[in-house]
DNA sequence: TATGAATGAGTATTCATTCAT
DNA sequence: AATGAATGAATACTCATTCAT
């Protein structure tokens, strides 16, 4: 019963894949409540019970979708900063770097990001997975300051955590507004480029408003 | 026949609010898809169709909810900056109480807090609102940098509108680690007091992470 | 507590009839079911709880107008035929003056013509007061035909039951057709008078098709 | 995977067409508003749901009904009269022909003609539906009587327009007391056959009280 | 693998009726 | 007599999930 030709179970792969980036859709579309397992069907040009076939439960692709994000997420930043001293000037040039490709990663996979951004109000299970995503993120911009920090590139006065908390905040708002138009329209982000945004951004981060 | 005021009314009054608060606790810590008429009424000890007796639909509260909150914030916030000048020091001094005085808001309005910025996935008519109050906060933000550059105490060159999106970023990312731990647990946030977290937020507004 | 002058009797008749006359319009209009107490006190101006002061329930109004109104038609046909022999051409007259007197009235009463011949799919009790007030009315006319025929002004081989039944019908659906436009418009009674309806269904009654 | 035709159709057609009939009855018994769902699927021995999966709504079920009702009586009448000239006599016995397979229709579908002529109070739209299928019928009568004026059968002084609807007013009159004893018990109608009552009704229509 | 018919628990909302004042 | 707040049973409809083919 179980396919063993590799011709099936692409197909299969295929299939199972499609499900996921509609429901992906409209989970971020619509949140996760709304979103009708007759719908992603639906879109998908297949029976009900296919789902089924597929996924155990909405949840579990939720799950699913979140946990897989969570992954391709965490290898983009896992290829940061690697900065071994240097000047100020490096250090902020690593970190622009390191947003600029965040940022492109955000704008490829938009639904993705509007659904760990958008804590959309499902299960606890769900919004534990989707928490996580985002403290393993936290985390990993904690670990690039406290190095800073050891190299004495950043001041060891401040606070590593809350500034990794700002760091996070920074990036998780710049993305939202970037990409959700929707959600907060007509805002500074808007009509800006992935590379734009980052300097920017990257900027802010070291200098503040008052900053050059 | 006519109540003489102030008792028959007040107590009405005390039933709807009641309602409200429930209603308004339950969405931000379920969310409001999950949240039962029956759980509301529930908590409240009262009949189902009393919910009906003050309020047209759930989706109506959710949105009295929403509107009632929008003008406590920006009540709080129009009390903002009012800076004339003065040195970069009583800038940032400025900037430091209104951030306090929103931290203290937000930490007597959790449940409010959680609501605004959780955008939970409700009908698209109560996400619209919650964006408005977002965007009437941000734009807050966008008047005092707008002055703040006419007056000289800002550089020229900076994107004013990128700026205050860069600042409701903070704000946000700040409010929803401190006081939503479930959201983000172990934090940098979590045990700070108000009055910290404005001095330490405002000194990253102005001076970034390179900032003394 | 109950009132004894005759002014506040009257008043509170009034509000009584007020309301029976609301319901009997809505009832007739909208059906049973449909019309909900608050539409009735709605339109009356006056509280939930007032109609409850008046009547026993919903169901309790509707047999009492359904019984208000089985008493007038009864009064209005009781002044029938009475009839002692004469010509054929009498005979036809007489019927010709009843069926005026019918229509004339059900002009004025409109609703609850509508309410009695429409047959509104409420409870059982209110059902079968409708129905033996339908009954009374095929009675009367039952007796007519049997003293015609004992007088020999009808031909002693017709069934008289069946002919009052095929009376009724002609009666009740010359009058549905007349004033209750909506629900079979553009028929042939629309633009007669009660007098000339009267009179082409004596025609009809006594000569049928052929007649002439 | 397509079911090879009419098995699988016809157990799916099977479960729609029964639970249109349970729903005719219950509409015709006890009255739209009245029939619940619940009742409907109860009496099927199916669940809730399946109801839904045949039908959109409650509303969308009595619409069905009404008009599959209306295309089949309309079919019965359409086979009418089609006398082509001929004696009186030939009329009559053409109109008899016509009212028997209309009473044989009518009692073989009995809650059909309950609720075509009950006028149940459910939806405006429904009820629309109703009367549109009575005008349909009384349209094809006034055709039939328009014809035998024009071929000299009739006399041409009659209102064609108004003796149709007394042949409509009759012709229901004598149904609804003939088959819904419930609703007029103990008329003249009651213990006939279809060919009696048609031989009657049809002597009446071109006779009246006074005929042969 | 895939279908789609069937399920049934779950939910917002309605509305006749009650009752303290 | 009158109010209007409060009740709660009742109901149409939804939708995730199951299951026989």
């Amino acid at each position: 019963m179980i396919p063993n030709s590799d011709r099936d179970d692409s197909y299969s792969n295929e299939r199972r894949r499609h499900l996921m980036e509609i429901a992906l859709k409209r989970f971020a579309k619509d949140g996760y409540h709304p979103t009708k397992i007759s719908d992603i069907v639906g879109e998908a040009g297949v029976a009900q019970g296919t789902f089924y076939w597929y996924f155990k439960s909405k949840e579990a692709v939720a799950l699913e979708i979140v946990e897989d994000g969570r992954n391709q997420l965490l290898d983009v930043i896992a290829q940061g900063y690697r900065q071994d001293s240097g000047t100020v000037q490096d250090m902020v040039q690593a970190s622009e770097t390191l947003l600029c490709r965040l940022f492109l990663f955000a704008e490829a996979n938009r639904h993705l990001m509007e659904l760990l951004l958008g804590s959309m109000a499902a299960s606890d299970t769900i919004r534990q997975a989707i928490g996580e995503t985002r403290i393993a993120m936290e985390n990993a911009f904690l670990l690039n300051i406290e190095r800073a920090i050891e190299l004495g590139m950043l001041p060891a006065t401040i606070d590593a955590k809350l500034r990794s908390a700002f760091l996070m905040s920074l990036i998780e708002g710049v993305i939202s507004r970037w990409l959700f138009a929707t959600m907060l329209p007509g805002n500074g982000t808007q009509a800006k480029t992935a590379q734009q945004l980052a300097s920017e951004t990257a900027r802010f981060e070291f200098f503040g408003l008052l900053g050059i």
